[in-house]
DNA sequence: AATTCTCACAACCGCAATTCT
DNA sequence: AAGAATTGCGGTTGTGAGAAT
């Protein structure tokens, strides 16, 4: 850190040899990158950043470098892990292949706008000081297309009501999931649309590339990436990470992928 | 209490691209 | 122009902490 702070970045061969570290320039670099900067970005992946992530990675694959460019303070290195011990993991969990398009489907439309539900649901949970209402999330939705969750019942699930997720997200029964399905009775349109998203890989990913603009995921009224990301204490707990995939979740998913 | 298992994170490795001499 | 050195990237492995047995 000290060569460093006085010879800027680069040269690590001559940083390995000046500073009398017995190591290679290759892993001064290493360790530089992915821990010793200053600028990194410590703690959990928030919901914001793991949305970022499904969706950079669905359109670059396993491009991390270029992935962690729009995530401010992450390092390649991080995201590489993240997708390897959580989404893989789930992946798993669902008895697909990572990289199968049942299982890219899954994230795209339904992990993804949960996850973009979760958000602005704690969004209002803390603009609004009492009991807060989770409001609607405006997905676009020009298409007829759904995808049918008739088989769900709920009162097969162990943990109906009483899920672990702390946002209150236990499936109900609809009639279909493209239309609206509640966790918890909260009302949640999830007419969840094929060709906005396809619109997205088709027509606005540049501007997406370059700007990091969710807007597309958040509606009309749009999200601030960065300021989100400190909107709720909550969204940067350990518990969070994980509360898209409680066991019901993976049910509900896996009759879903079966009914594929 | 000891052992085994699981998970997340950091580091290593090989290869390709780029820069230097 | 060519070979050597360096840098960057993605896949894989090693390791320590905590959980489970």
């Amino acid at each position: 850190m000290n060569y460093i702070a006085n010879n800027g970045e680069g040269r690590w061969n001559s940083l390995a040899r000046c500073a009398g570290l017995n190591r290679t320039g290759k892993s001064c670099r290493l360790r530089w990158l992915n821990y010793l900067r200053p600028d990194l970005r410590r703690g959990n992946i928030t919901l914001q950043e793991q949305l970022m992530i499904l969706e950079l990675h669905s359109r670059w694959g396993n491009r991390w470098s270029k992935i962690a460019q729009h995530l401010p303070g992450r390092t390649d290195n991080e995201i590489k892990n993240y997708w390897r011990t959580r989404v893989q993991k789930h992946a798993k969990q669902l008895k697909c292949d990572v990289n199968s398009k049942q299982f890219k489907d899954t994230m795209r439309y339904l992990w993804m706008p949960r996850l973009v539900e979760r958000i602005q649901a704690a969004s209002a949970t803390t603009t609004t000081t009492a009991a807060a209402t989770p409001r609607l999330v405006s997905l676009p939705c020009e298409s007829a297309h759904t995808i049918s969750s008739s088989t769900y019942t709920p009162e097969n699930s162990s943990t109906t009501g009483t899920s672990s997720d702390s946002f209150g997200t236990s499936t109900q029964a609809s009639s279909d999931l493209g239309v609206e399905y509640n966790y918890n009775n909260i009302p949640v349109n999830h007419n969840l649309n094929l060709d906005h998203y396809q619109a997205n890989q088709g027509g606005n990913y540049q501007d997406f590339a370059v700007s990091t603009d969710l807007s597309g995921y958040y509606g009309t009224q749009g999200l601030d990436f960065q300021e989100q990301n400190n909107v709720n204490p909550c969204l940067n707990s350990e518990d969070t990470s994980d509360i898209l995939w409680n066991m019901e979740d993976i049910w509900f998913l896996q009759q879903q992928l079966n009914s594929m």
